[in-house]
DNA sequence: GTCTATACAAGGATAGAC
DNA sequence: GTCTATCCTTGTATAGAC
C-alpha cells in the first residue's frame, strides 16, 4: 500500500527539480511505480497535491512564528526566524512558486486565499516590528513600520523567485545568507544602537 | 488580412486579464473571429505571441532608460524612469508574470535569457547610482550602492506580481503610486539633503 | 501569401473491473 | 486499494483550398 506520504515527497522533489507544470500526473505515477488510476484515488486533483504540500509548508512556518514569540524581541532573534523561514521556502520553492500559477483557482478556497494570507501575515509583522521599537531594538515611527511591513511582506515573499530564476536549484545556504544579509541591512537602516549589536551578532553567526 | 498587430493587441489583453496559462489557442482565434490553423500560420507556437510581446515590452523599456541617460541626474528624473517601467511592467503584466512560466523554456533563447538581463539591467542601475552620487543625490558608498541595486533589481522586478496576487486588474494609477512611493522612501533613505529635496519634487508631482 | 479543416500527441480526469 | 481503459481538452503540425 502506497502512503500519501510518500507521494507528497516524491511530488515535491519533482516540483522543486523541473517546476509544478513540467510535471505530469503519469510521469508522477511511473516514478512511484504505481498507475495513473492509482495516484488519482489518493489525491483526485493534480492541484489536491500543490495544496496538501501547501498546508505543510504552512503548518511548519506557523510553528516558527509561534516559537518566535515566545523568546525576548531583538532583532537577532527576528532575522533567525527570518532565516527558519526561507529554509523553508527553500526547501518547499516548486510548491511555493508554483503557487502563483493557480492562484486563480486556489482564490476560491480560503484556506490559501492570498490576500487573507498577506494580511494576517502583515499584521504579524507589524506586531513584531512594534515590539522591536518598543524593546528599544528599532527606532521607527508608525510610517517606518508600514514601510519595514511593506518591504518584508514583497521582499520575504518573492526573493525565492528571483533565486530560482537563474537557477532552479540554486546552492541553498550560500542564496539564504546573501538574502538574509539584505534583510539585516535594511533593518539595520533603522536600528538603535543596541540593535544593531544584535544584528551583528546574528550576521557573525550565519558566516 | 489579419496582422500580427491585432493578434498581439488581443493576446495580450487576454494574457493580462485571465494569465498567459488559461488562455488557449483556440480561444484566441475564436475572439480574433479567425481559425485556429490562421493563428497558427501567424504565430507557429503559443510562446511565439508571448516572445513578440516581450520583444515590444524590452523595447519600450530600453527606450525609458535611454531617454533618462540624455537627463540630469537627479533623484526626482530617476523616479520618473521607475514610474514609465511600472506603467510598462502594468500595461504588460500578463507577459510579464508568465514569464516566469515559461522561464525553463525561455533559458535557451539568450535574447530573454534571465541571467543575462538581470546581469545588464543591475549594472545599469549601479551606473545611475553612481552618478546620483557623484552628482550629490545620494550619499552611498560602493557597499550602498550594491544594496541599493539589489533592492531595486528584486522590487522593480516583483511589486507588479505582488499587486496582482492580490487582484489581476488593481487599479493602475493608484497601485503603481503606492509601489513608487515605496522606492521614493528607500531611496530616501540614502538620499542628500539636496537629493530628499528632488525626491519630494517628484512625489508632489504624482499626488 | 493567407486561410480552413483536420489530425495527432500529451496531459488531466474519471468510470468501472478486480 | 489498485488497476486498465477511456474521455476531454489543449498545444501543435500539416494538407490542401483560394
Amino acid at each position: 500500500m502506497i502512503k500519501k506520504e510518500e507521494i507528497l515527497r516524491k511530488a515535491l522533489e519533482q516540483f522543486n527539480e523541473r517546476g509544478y507544470s513540467e510535471v505530469g500526473v503519469r510521469e508522477l505515477a511511473r516514478l512511484l511505480k504505481i498507475s495513473p488510476g492509482n495516484l488519482s484515488y489518493h489525491f483526485s486533483k493534480k492541484e489536491d497535491i500543490l495544496m496538501a504540500l501547501l498546508e505543510q509548508f504552512s503548518a511548519q512556518n506557523s510553528s516558527f512564528y509561534d516559537h518566535y514569540l515566545t523568546l525576548a524581541p531583538t532583532n537577532a532573534h527576528f532575522l533567525a526566524l527570518m532565516e527558519k523561514i526561507f529554509n523553508s521556502q527553500y526547501d518547499y520553492r516548486g510548491v511555493y512558486i508554483g503557487n502563483q500559477f493557480v492562484q486563480a483557482e486556489l482564490q476560491n478556497q480560503d484556506r490559501f486565499n492570498y490576500q487573507s494570507i498577506a494580511a494576517k501575515r502583515a499584521a504579524t509583522f507589524q506586531n513584531i516590528f512594534r515590539e522591536l521599537e518598543a524593546a528599544g531594538q528599532l527606532r521607527v515611527d508608525e510610517k517606518n513600520i508600514d514601510f519595514l511591513v511593506a518591504y518584508i511582506t514583497l521582499f520575504g515573499r518573492f526573493w525565492i523567485s528571483e533565486a530560482t530564476l537563474f537557477n532552479r536549484s540554486p546552492d541553498k545556504h550560500k542564496t539564504i545568507r546573501h538574502y538574509l544579509s539584505l534583510v539585516a541591512k535594511q533593518l539595520s537602516l533603522f536600528a538603535t544602537e543596541e540593535g544593531k549589536k544584535s544584528i551583528d551578532e546574528f550576521s557573525s553567526s550565519i558566516t
